[in-house]
DNA sequence: AAAAATATGTCAACAATGCTGACGTATTTT
DNA sequence: AAAATACGTCAGCATTGTTGACATATTTTT
């Protein structure tokens, strides 16, 4: 620290300009930041549990992503992953390759049009896809422990509304 | 495309051990996709929102964290904000400068302990966190339309329960 | 008072994962 | 035959995360 630049001794924004706020942000109600907030952590943390497995692999969250998708749709094609991801195929091509060569995807030309590239998930890739999938499920279990069936409908009705209307 | 490697052209892979699927991967009803999933889109759009405002002030998502929660908790210390973000102080180094630079945090030395660094929000921070926090806030409110109160109970038990046990 | 611990800042290098732009090839559609 | 489509790839860049090492101010411990 060579300077102390920047660091406000005590005293307020002589100038008035920029005051600064010492209470505590609360939107006059109009803000929902409990759920905004329980989103954050609970996603924060949802993710951190197939991370550690990852780590193990040597992947990433993006070839999670992956691995998870094509599982659960196996027979779709490049374009219906970008579609699902909302990422760039370039971005996609890089984590997509390294599954490939690394035997948890397949690519298998289109019947009808050979163009595509129809993704299918090796035996290993449905392996890993569930050994991540696991973890996240206990953890969502978990959350459920004490709830009842409506409270789950809720939670599943509040996701599905969370989302930006399919475009089709 | 050079070669066609790597692109399977119809057969099963002749030696057995590394078989496709074709089948939708299920976990036999022991994984919960749907829930997983529908964090996973959830997540994914109560995201976007934010991103096209910080896009106009040349700001990013750490950012966006960083000045919600300075605003939600005025004082707190820089470990504070580390614990809660769960990065490195290097990663969070980089974006609270840009942050003070910029006029939307200040810092002032703690007054018990003067190695502390109080994070307060400028009257600018404070408005840039709730023009972000709004279209997440209006998304909410439109996923609860609706249902009821006991189905938001739900979510916001549901969302707890995600989350790790606080250390404390 | 001296030594150790703590809170914070900073430099440097690197990794993962987004992006844009440009261009190539195979295949299908017009 | 020409155009459109699906996919791949190269190159460069931005954001945001990581480690490791070290500096400074301040507080706590010895």
């Amino acid at each position: 620290m060579k300077g102390n630049d920047n660091v406000a001794r005590q005293m307020p924004d002589k100038h008035g300009a920029n005051e600064l706020h010492h209470d505590v942000m609360t939107g006059d109600g109009r803000i929902d930041f409990e759920i905004i907030e329980g989103l954050f952590f609970a996603y924060r943390d949802f993710i951190s549990d197939p991370d550690a497995i990852l780590a193990t692999s040597g992947f990433g969250r993006a070839h999670h992503r992956v691995v998870h998708f094509v599982n659960r749709e196996p027979g779709m094609t490049v374009a219906d992953l970008l579609d699902t991801l909302k990422i760039t195929k370039q971005s996609l091509a890089r984590v997509l390759k390294e599954l490939i060569d690394c035997g948890y995807i397949q690519q298998v030309a289109g019947p009808e049009d050979r163009r595509q590239r129809k993704l299918y998930p090796t035996k290993t890739g449905r392996e890993l896809a569930l050994a991540l999938a696991e973890p996240q499920s206990r953890r969502i279990a978990r959350a459920f422990e004490n709830m009842n069936a409506g409270d789950r409908r809720a939670v599943v009705k509040f996701l599905a509304g969370m989302q930006n209307a399919k475009s089709e």
